[in-house]
DNA sequence: AGTATCTATTAAACCGGTTTAACGAACGGT
DNA sequence: ACCGTTCGTTAAACCGGTTTAATAGATACT
């Protein structure tokens, strides 16, 4: 492919000019201009991005990491994805899923820069060694999800509500009477869910729920099914504790093991069980049957948020330190009723 | 941030010396390697990836485009994205979702080459340059979809059997009784709405089924919502001409908003409608009231297999035009039986 | 001992752009 | 007619790596 050296000899004037042609970075006789169109169009010419982002230190480039091996996008991901690219498209920057595996950028002749100009991080975890990696470069981040509390003041994020939010679907499900819990929750080494735990658990301790009835099980990690983890530990927890009347689960998939589980035991939702999602906003919820009650948390106004966020704090060099918490609605649709039986009566 | 030539001198060796102690092109002794890697530690150096581009002329990165203006991904792209994913992550490749207003590519200041080494285009359209765009320059490419005709034997591509999926579960229909039929297709210009509904259409004539008993709809366009089109679209069928017993949606959203159109007419399904989608592999299709029947198009393996296609062909430099045909499986569950009214009756 | 071979290293050229500093020409003001 | 600007253009330095060709030193071969 040509370069601008060619284009240069061809229409008879220097690399500089040439590149202030394509650049636009300082003016140029319209004379001279038409002249280097023309030279480039007969050569086909485009400026080569790697050069171009060598020498002025920019790609337009966002990244987008998620941790762990060999992960899957989830729904969840998809609309903030969307949300993202979203912002991206109106800022003319492309995105870059930036993740590889470990056993990869470890090995020496691999390591190098990120060939971005910020990144998102998703899913942080307790334990998450990208964000201090991240600072130590001068990349600049916004993390979906609450970063690790030595972090929470030194990296942008964008967030739910997730403890005030699991607070109020727990009183809702107090309200309606129910006195003894199974929670699905998302995997454990993630910050999402101890938010969310600690918020189950203040709500349900402050009802004086004791701690044999507020039931919480973490998803064992990212490659299992989340279908199968919500029915077989639906399944397993309601047959060791027939007293649970009320399924908190992470997400519409989970909710739907849930579902499953309590048709193979031949227990009515709601009448005998009270089902409840942190869902997406799955065109899908209000169909199944009973229609889910959930939150919605706007996965994809999340996902625009972090881009914003990040643009702004690569536009300007200004380190401050901002955060957006993305307000969270609960819809009620018909998998929660007050539950049939008196606390401590027992199914079947 | 450091650069080579800071690890040169702090190493006291010269810069080519430092780059083969980290892309390993060539062997160094173990005393200068340790000496050199103490260096670049101290220094928290690391390559810089443009440069290395620059020089190396590959970025280990791939992308994939999608046409269309501020697009979103759908359910499927979703899976496709996975599938191309698992490939980039055991083949240490980036993703790079390379699509850009074209307002923003138009712009002189803003042309220039693509900073990957191959990609994958999804969606291919009847009228669509960006085949040939990527032809004309010698970027490796793998479409995912049938090309339009005049590129079929030029491009690689992976597909399904549209056609014959089409004529297959048409047949179905129509060994269940059906005489009267609504297409829910994809948008128009996109080539696969082409190769269904010519598969459709060659089933249905060859039946004998008169042209105003095989309504086509095309969905307008991608920013509209499957499920409005689907709810709507049937709507106005089923009330224009009752005699339709069967409706065939592109997605299993598509098919959703039929169920809705038919719960809002009072027609039960499947007794006086049948409802059948080209669906992905959705985990909600099966909790449909009824569970919905469709084919699987194995959208993750599809991306799957454009991903290994796109990097064999850039691996060896073999022009030769590749093709992948990625079977379909039809699942009957519970949303198609035979039509109650026998053919040119009248509901209602 | 003399030559051929192999190994590790280096200086310099190169990848293809951007940017800086310098400069001549045209212009405006007095 | 002279000086200070402004404007358009250029040569050269620069971005940070890789690669080539040359070289010195060690090893092997006869």
């Amino acid at each position: 492919m040509a370069t601008i050296e060619d284009v240069a000899r061809a229409s008879g004037v220097s690399k500089g000019t040439v590149s202030s042609v394509f650049s636009k970075k300082r003016p140029i006789s319209r004379e001279v201009t038409e002249r280097v169109m023309a030279a480039a169009k007969s050569l086909n010419y485009k400026p080569n991005y790697w050069a171009r982002s060598l020498a002025s230190k920019a790609t337009r480039i966002i990244g987008i990491n998620i941790p762990g091996e060999k992960f899957k996008f989830s729904q969840f991901h998809l609309s903030l994805l969307n949300g993202v690219l979203g912002v991206c498209y109106d800022n003319g920057y492309r995105l870059l899923v930036n993740t590889l595996p470990l056993s990869y950028l470890n090995r020496t002749e691999h390591l190098s820069t990120d060939p971005i100009d910020g990144e998102i991080l998703l899913d942080p975890q307790t334990d998450d060694p990208r964000i201090a990696e991240r600072l130590t470069g001068e990349m600049p981040v916004v993390v979906i999800g609450r970063p690790a509390p030595e972090f929470e003041n030194r990296v942008a994020y964008v967030d739910n509500d997730n403890v005030g939010m699991t607070v109020e679907t727990t009183r809702y499900l107090l309200g309606l009477g129910h006195r003894s819990f199974l929670f699905l929750n998302a995997p454990a080494h993630r910050t999402v869910a101890d938010d969310r735990a600690r918020g189950f658990l203040a709500a349900a301790s402050a009802a004086g729920i004791p701690e044999a009835s507020r039931r919480i099980v973490y998803k064992p990690d990212a490659d299992s099914s989340s279908l199968d983890f919500g029915y077989e530990t639906t399944l397993r927890a309601l047959r060791e504790e027939p007293d649970i009347s009320a399924v908190i689960a992470d997400t519409d998939t989970m909710a739907l093991g849930a579902y499953k589980a309590a048709e193979s035991l031949g227990i009515r939702i709601p009448d005998a069980l009270s089902v409840l999602a942190f869902s997406d906003d799955s065109v899908f919820s209000p169909e199944f049957a009973p229609p889910l009650t959930g939150v919605r948390l706007h996965a994809e106004r999340l996902g625009r948020e972090a881009a914003l966020l990040l643009l702004e704090r690569m536009r300007e060099d200004d380190k401050t330190v901002k955060r957006t918490i993305v307000p969270t609605d609960m819809v009620i649709r018909s998998s929660c009723a007050a539950p049939t039986l008196p606390y401590g009566g027992i199914h079947s």
